[in-house]
DNA sequence: CAGTCGTGGCA
DNA sequence: TTGCCAAGACT
């Protein structure tokens, strides 16, 4: 066996022998590589396989896809995060079918006018799928290079990316972009990891500028990191008749399209109480009294950390339809509809701690006497 | 361009 | 426990 005299070898040498096995990797079919790019954003790849599996078993094909309801789509989604990327999965797929004989473009330039396809999907789609001559830039790839070239630059700043986008495109050997371009990103994964690179199985080590500088904990300067705040959320389960109330979010708002129980922020000086009858009212026009206080969970959502104290209510009211200001569409559904919503995780978390703690069965409309 | 969009795992 | 982190896109 030779030893690869070019960087480019060392790294298609190294992912040849230690790419893992991933689902979309025995056949790179567009459609397979474009979901599990999407899915890739921002999410670790261990989360991610999961739910792949799930999608192709619900939706084998762009064509399944595009006929799908956007209710069916975001349920498949619950627990991802970052909902507007599966809205974005059916607009795209309904385009391909209407526009592209339902078969996904190969070009940088097309993949690129398609919602919720970026530049670095429209060329992970390109190079992935089609092995065209496009090059990617990701976080791993961003923390390779500023290692690698010993890029004095803050960690994903615009002046970074424009160096690192040009390296990527100086370094690609040409007919290989499928597995260079997954070289990287797989060496950031498993090797040139955040933390702890693992300098010494690194291919890449003799042409490492860091590493030759010994500044491998200097590489990338962080950026300044955003602050977690504490927030206090309160929310409302309303039942009324043996049914539960449920609104569907804006779709431009965050968790957009999905479903929820009415509830919002406590304001300064305001009781958990006093929140869930002030926001009923301002979301539905409903009056409503508390029943009783079912739990306080805490959950994550982008830089805030959720306080949700919850509530079961009831109508003070007689029976009449809400007047919607912060949802696009109302229900009215039976305990066993909630398990084919799609919630936000901290609204899934109070449904999960209702049916664990037996709570609807306490709840039926006809009591036993 | 800087802010915003989720979530759960892990050190 | 708290902070950091993950194959970005959109406005």
């Amino acid at each position: 066996m030779s030893t690869p005299n070019t960087l480019q070898q060392a790294l298609l040498d190294w992912f040849d022998k230690n790419q893992r096995d991933l689902p979309w990797r025995s056949s790179y079919t567009p459609y397979q590589i474009w979901i599990s790019e999407i899915m890739l954003q921002q999410t670790q790849m261990d989360r991610v396989t999961v739910f792949f599996s799930r999608w192709m078993n619900t939706f084998p094909d762009i064509a399944t896809l595009a006929m799908a309801s956007e209710d069916q789509i975001l349920k498949c989604w619950e627990g991802l995060g970052y909902y507007s990327r599966a809205r974005n999965i059916l607009k795209t797929a309904q385009i391909l079918v209407e526009r592209h004989e339902g078969r996904i473009p190969s070009s940088r330039k097309e993949l690129l006018k398609l919602p919720g396809i970026g530049p670095y999907t429209a060329g992970a789609i390109a190079s992935i799928s089609f092995n065209r001559d496009v090059p990617v830039v990701d976080a791993n790839i961003e923390r390779i290079f500023a290692r690698l070239f010993n890029i004095d630059l803050i960690s994903g700043s615009p002046e970074a990316k424009r160096i690192h986008w040009q390296k990527a495109e100086t370094l690609l050997p040409p007919k290989q972009a499928r597995n260079f371009n997954q070289g990287l990103m797989e060496l950031g994964a498993l090797i040139c990891r955040p933390k702890k690179p693992d300098c010494s199985l690194c291919p890449l080590a003799p042409y490492c500028l860091a590493l030759k500088h010994d500044l491998i904990p200097e590489r990338p300067i962080p950026k300044k990191s955003t602050k977690i705040l504490p927030i206090e959320m309160a929310t409302g389960v309303l039942l009324h008749n043996g049914q539960l109330f449920i609104q569907q979010r804006l779709e431009d708002d965050v968790w957009g399209s999905l479903w929820e129980f009415p509830g919002g922020r406590l304001k300064l000086g305001e009781t958990p109480e006093q929140t869930v009858v002030r926001e009923f009212f301002e979301e539905t026009e409903f009056k409503i009294e508390i029943d009783s206080k079912i739990t306080t969970t805490i959950h994550h959502f982008t830089r805030y950390k959720v306080t949700l104290h919850c509530f079961l209510v009831t109508l003070a009211q007689q029976d009449s339809d809400p007047v919607l200001h912060a949802a696009q569409e109302f229900k009215w559904i039976p305990f066993t509809a909630l398990a084919s919503h799609a919630f936000p995780a901290g609204h899934r978390k109070l449904i999960n701690h209702m049916e664990e703690s037996g709570f609807f069965l306490n709840q039926s409309p006809c009591k036993p006497d």
